[in-house]
DNA sequence: CCTACCGATCGGTAGG
DNA sequence: CCTACCGATCGGTAGG
């Protein structure tokens, strides 16, 4: 599976403080040593291994689902023994909620660089094709078991939790619509933009379910069809 | 929760024998009384209350998720004690499939009742616009829990079970594809049928994640918005 | 982070 | 279909 880009401090505080980091921070008026800070053995090791159990967590949630995934599969596939994720995690349910917050802080930064790469006078359709195309590849790319679990795994999330990650997919989805306002207006897209959103998400959502990176079509194919779908010829 | 129409002999056996089914068959050759078949208190109670089992795990499937909703879960919701699911199913697993089943073949059925209904030389946008609007009965009218047991369970099926139950969704699908090419040829529907028919059940099917029958919107203007973003105007 | 353990719960069964 | 039970597994913890 790859890796996720690692920006552990950032990506673990993105939304409200949720009780999740086991790593207590420095008491505020604390002295520190000067100079470059110096990352013992211990702590650089610390952080990679909490993000094999992230990593662990998120192929096995999606392989298994959440409830029939044990603590104990995902410490072995992180290469540690039975009781140990609790040390990194306090408990099952805060892992899962890591899982869905570093995935969609990921997929916000993707479609943040690619919608900043995309010229400020491009045509409504180009930044739908864009956004689409952003949005498979957060979803059916290389090592994308992060938004299937969010996805499919809702359900098992508290209500505090909810909201939270709930904050984050709103912000998401709330980059589309001045797109699909431009092109409703422009009438190349029929519906109603509100919900030409929910079923435009559902029919690329639902790619993770059929779509296999051995298969005939490639994520710009797919990309080119679904453009095609919503808002007439190609 | 609204009851599935009960017709379980048929019911129960549209897939292959997969070894669901605790009532044997009677002998081939065995001597039955005459005149019409009296069922005896025993047997009549006996359909009933499987039948209560098995719409208590599909809400129970539904809302915690097969692994998270357990048989005393299940067996309370049928009035019963811990054990007893097993008198009727044996096992947790065969449930989960009868239910997938069942669902599937009440939805069949719906959709061939909706099509039988219309002219023969009806239009191909009338044609999409009645298997969406069933779609939308099947996924989110009363008693709608199967269909989305089915949507998302598959990874707890084994791969017997998933053959069968892919007979069926393949049988269910392939009604749209006549549709969908006459509209492609016609013009309307700009994407190959293939990927359209993916992507249009996406969109549809994702509604069980975001439908709430107190929103707002009707499964009418449902259709209609889906019907607009798939063909261009309505 | 490991070792050893706990209480709870689970799917499933025997015997009636 | 109930009663009483079994072995297995699970999330989580104490103590080092």
């Amino acid at each position: 599976m790859a890796k996720i880009p690692q920006r552990s401090p950032d990506v673990d505080t993105v939304v409200l403080a949720s009780g999740v980091s086991p790593v207590s921070p420095a008491p505020v008026g604390a002295r520190r040593p000067r100079g470059r800070p110096r990352k013992t053995h211990a702590e650089l090791d610390e952080g990679n291994r909490r993000h094999l159990i992230i990593e662990g967590a998120a192929r096995l949630f999606r392989a298994k689902g959440f409830a029939a995934a044990s603590t104990r599969d995902i410490a072995a596939a992180a290469g540690m023994h039975g009781g140990s994720p609790f040390y990194h995690f306090e408990s099952k349910n805060a892992l899962l909620y890591v899982v869905m917050q570093e995935g969609m802080a990921q997929a916000a930064r993707s479609q943040q660089a690619a919608l900043d790469r995309m010229p400020a006078d491009a045509p409504a359709r180009e930044r739908l094709r864009t956004l689409i195309r952003n949005h498979f590849e957060v979803l059916l790319g290389p090592g994308s078991d992060f938004i299937p679990v969010m996805l499919y795994e809702w359900r098992s999330l508290n209500d505090g939790q909810r909201e939270g990650i709930s904050k984050l997919t709103g912000a998401y989805e709330a980059q589309w619509m001045p797109t699909l306002r431009a092109l409703h207006q422009g009438g190349s897209l029929a519906a109603d933009p509100r919900t030409a959103r929910l079923f435009i998400f559902g029919a690329l959502n639902w790619s993770v379910q059929w779509f296999s990176p051995r298969g005939p079509a490639s994520l710009d194919n797919l990309t080119t069809q679904a453009l095609a779908l919503f808002t007439g010829e190609a």
